[in-house]
DNA sequence: TTCGCTGCAAAGCTTTTGCAGTGGT
DNA sequence: ACCACTGCAAAAGCTTTGCAGCGAA
């Protein structure tokens, strides 16, 4: 899924419509492409403060039926939403110690979900795949010292 | 990861003590193997009502932490936990529509996280891999007929 | 005209946290 | 003695919802 116009299209097989407070939540998503609900919510009624913060809620329930957006809950902090398109697809490696996340690729995980939906005749929409361990320094480090509340960086890394 | 002596270990290696609380919590989670946090509360505070919420959750958090448990967030009720040993291993599909969820295996898949993790050089404890999409009858079904809060049911089904 | 969508505001639910006391090491 | 852990209860945080009005089909 690439175009704004695919999202139209797809949001109207499932009987939705999108309308000015939709596609104005859509487009703040896109612009951000990784947020938390109530950024959201702040950024999309700083330009038209009359969009109700149910409104914002909502539509982000219909765009992850419709695959458009994803939830992360990575446990540090309020869960984090994901735009699944306009950017190469990608999934988490976390560190459960300190928080470290890493974003890979692996097409070959991709091509084996295609697999699995096949076999159960699903239609595939999105997916999230979250991969939880220790980063090499946690695995030595003495786990007294660990941060409690882990600073969360994220490293762009494709594979 | 397969029995609970290990699970002791894992800790210990983490500076983390298994306190009878803690040890209390576990039991009833592997009892449960899913549960929501609640269900939890109420259950150990059944069998020891000095037990406190907050511990309940604090304990969850901890073995998340340590690759012991999961949370998993289907988006139709709360979030659920899910004790990652004690049973073979399995990812989810879901239905973003009607809500069915089938859990399946491929351990195609499995191999391939082990490669990644590998990559990176972290320790991988545990994962979750959710696959979303339309199942067969709801990619034919009238969308404006569907369920606003779909009945939740799982099939056990290894693939 | 119907029915989906929205704003509003409150309620609801889940989870976290400060604090003082307890207990293991 | 220290410091992790706990109970308690309140607070915080996030999300949902009832309702009345509006607007597209």
């Amino acid at each position: 899924m690439k175009r704004f116009i695919e999202v139209e299209q797809l949001l109207k097989t499932q009987g939705i419509r999108l309308t000015a407070q939709r596609a104005l939540v859509l487009r703040r998503a896109v612009a951000y492409l990784h947020f938390t609900a109530e950024e959201l919510v702040k950024d999309v009624r700083e330009i038209d403060a009359s969009v109700a913060r149910g409104t914002v809620y909502r539509t982000l329930a219909l765009l992850h039926r419709a695959g458009v957006v994803e939830k992360h809950d990575f446990r540090y902090g309020p869960p984090n939403y994901e735009v699944t398109f306009a950017k190469a697809h990608h999934d988490h490696l976390m560190c459960v110690q300190c928080g470290e996340i890493i974003e890979f690729q692996e097409p070959r995980v991709e091509a084996l979900q295609q697999a699995v939906v096949k076999r159960f005749g699903y239609q595939l929409l999105s997916h999230t795949h979250k991969l939880y361990g220790l980063c090499r320094a946690c695995q030595h480090a003495d786990p007294r010292r660990a941060p409690k509340h882990p600073h969360l960086h994220v490293e762009e890394v494709v594979a």
